[in-house]
DNA sequence: TTGTAAGCGTTATCAC
DNA sequence: GTGATAACGCTTACAA
């Protein structure tokens, strides 16, 4: 590994001038820089970001810590990021929670001996010690967080939405799928749902699911026509949730649209490519992602921040597990 | 941040022996070890690794380098490497390279300059100078290297097979997209399906392609029926082409599988879920991921290595949009 | 304008 | 068994 003494050696000075020429500050002579560049072109170095990173007790690195990048919604929430960062010359380490707190822990605390400079995180309990207590910046991605630095898109509009356009489109048997209830945007979009059901006094009925594997979701498609086989309308906990609907209701010979509608939640890509394509609740996960990166940029390098809470709005995706509404 | 000075405070005992206690060599009594391990929990001290990595010349960090994580196909791979690393207690610097040399020099470079120990990478280009001159075990995934270690699947064969079954189920005007000129699994499975064909002399087309992404395979798909408007059988290069082929095909009121076939590759959760379902050639990519992550350990440090290159079998997934053949 | 040297938090060598 | 201390590669006072 060629070090700063070898360009040093090279260009004839010492290693302090090199490190001036490096990071652009105290004087330098214009023919000290340019004897200096070259030798670094020379010698092909870069410097060891490792050595500057204990010195300054900061680095150029980011953790970045989601549920579980096989779920589909979060690889656009990701590459957000990554693109954001990758810009500003910072890098990512990366882990998967699967939720669990544990495994955050760990992470977060492999973040720290690694001189992060900050952290994007899907927590659930974003008031959690490990997060307080640290001293960088923190933004929650995907969680709602009312006091500290947050990027999320309004779930329980979302639910509401939801339930909305499920009754004017005419179900008047509807069954809510409730998520995981540990996972908090699961909840804010069911929890939406719920109200304006209640408030319209609408018949509905509640299924409660665990999680959104695919295998899982197959489970409970089944459940819920075999507890509710009346049911001419589901709000699911999310698209791939929603998809194993479609294909049991398929499987069942329930037409959809007519004879059951269905709403998911995320709008992935997976989503307009099912026959029938389905309707659902979008959220902007890569600008989600990108807003998260910026802001904690700001954070880290103290600029100004506008708005610390970043609240995206969501929009429904007319497509064709909805019925048509006469206009 | 507390560090082993501190800690060899509390405990009354010099760095050394902290030092010693905590990576268990050297001499070091009974009861001055319980002192010091006391001090480190009250003290709540975990050792810096920066610190660590600047005097070992090596990190627990691994560089992980794949094209694109929102392409559905890679988070698999993602989640396999990660599972493995986090098993074995190393951590991931993780980049989108998006098949560009450019972002893949760039992210090699701020790798190394991390101290990584390790790269796992899908680039196109394995015996390019910075792999080579790399001193540091790397691992291609997802792409072949026939001298230096790799994980990867057996596309050729996956070519032939998806050949094979088009013919065996009658199809006699076959369509074979292929996939990006530059990206190597892309194509291998093209040539793999062309020879099959070539050698029973049947009629075929070749549809060229320049990306994997939906809103381009959505043209892409346009593009072949107004360019082969008899096609009866499609060869797609992966299965989120396959899936635009299938729309169009609806939407051109075409019948799939009765007037025309459609072959995907990699089986993503997507496949299983569309109606009618798709039927594609399987790849392992989870295994694929944990095996490369399990192959550059071995590397890392220093086991016997029983393949340096590993093959993994690829398997038609029989679904809906091949017809049935008669046995 | 440039060089010397201390220090970032570890580990390992060598005395004691 | 244990403690000083040099070293890892860099940045930054401070001196010159």
């Amino acid at each position: 590994m060629t070090t700063i003494k070898d360009v040093a050696k090279q260009a004839g000075v010492s290693v302090a001038t090199v490190s001036r020429v490096l990071n652009g500050n105290g004087y330098v002579h214009e023919d000290t820089r340019s004897k200096v560049e070259q030798s670094i072109r020379e010698l092909n170095y870069t410097p060891n970001e490792v050595a500057r990173s204990l010195y300054k007790r900061k680095s150029k690195l980011i953790g970045l810590l989601l549920p579980d990048i096989m779920n589909p919604y979060f690889p656009q929430l990701a590459r957000g990021v990554e693109d954001e960062m990758q810009e500003n010359d910072y890098r990512l380490i990366f882990g998967n929670s699967d939720e669990k707190k544990q495994k955050e822990m760990e992470y977060i605390q492999t973040f720290v001996q690694n001189n992060v400079v900050g952290v994007i995180s899907s927590t659930n309990d974003p008031e959690a010690d490990m997060y307080t207590g640290l001293n960088i910046p923190v933004v929650f991605l995907d969680r709602t967080s009312n006091d500290r630095p947050s990027v999320f898109a309004d779930g329980r509009e979302g639910g509401r939405i939801a339930a909305q356009e499920m009754m004017l489109r005419g179900s008047k048997e509807i069954t809510v799928m409730q998520g995981p209830a540990d996972v908090r945007p699961a909840l804010e979009r069911f929890e939406g749902a719920v109200e304006v059901l209640e408030d319209r006094g609408a018949a509905y009925q509640v299924l409660k699911t665990t999680s959104f594997s695919l295998t899982d979701a197959e489970g409970f498609a089944y459940e819920l026509f075999r507890q509710y086989p009346d049911t001419d309308g589901v709000i699911a906990s999310n698209d791939i949730v929603a998809s194993a609907v479609l294909k049991e209701a398929h499987r069942l010979e329930k037409r959809v649209p007519e004879d059951v509608q269905i709403i998911g939640f995320d709008d992935i890509l997976l989503s307009s490519l099912l026959a029938p394509s389905l309707s659902t609740i979008h959220q902007p996960a890569y600008e989600m992602g990108r807003a998260a990166a910026r802001l904690l940029i700001e954070l880290i390098e103290g600029q100004h921040i506008e708005r610390s809470s970043i609240e995206f709005p969501v929009e429904f995706m007319e497509r064709q597990t909805t019925r048509k509404v006469e206009s």
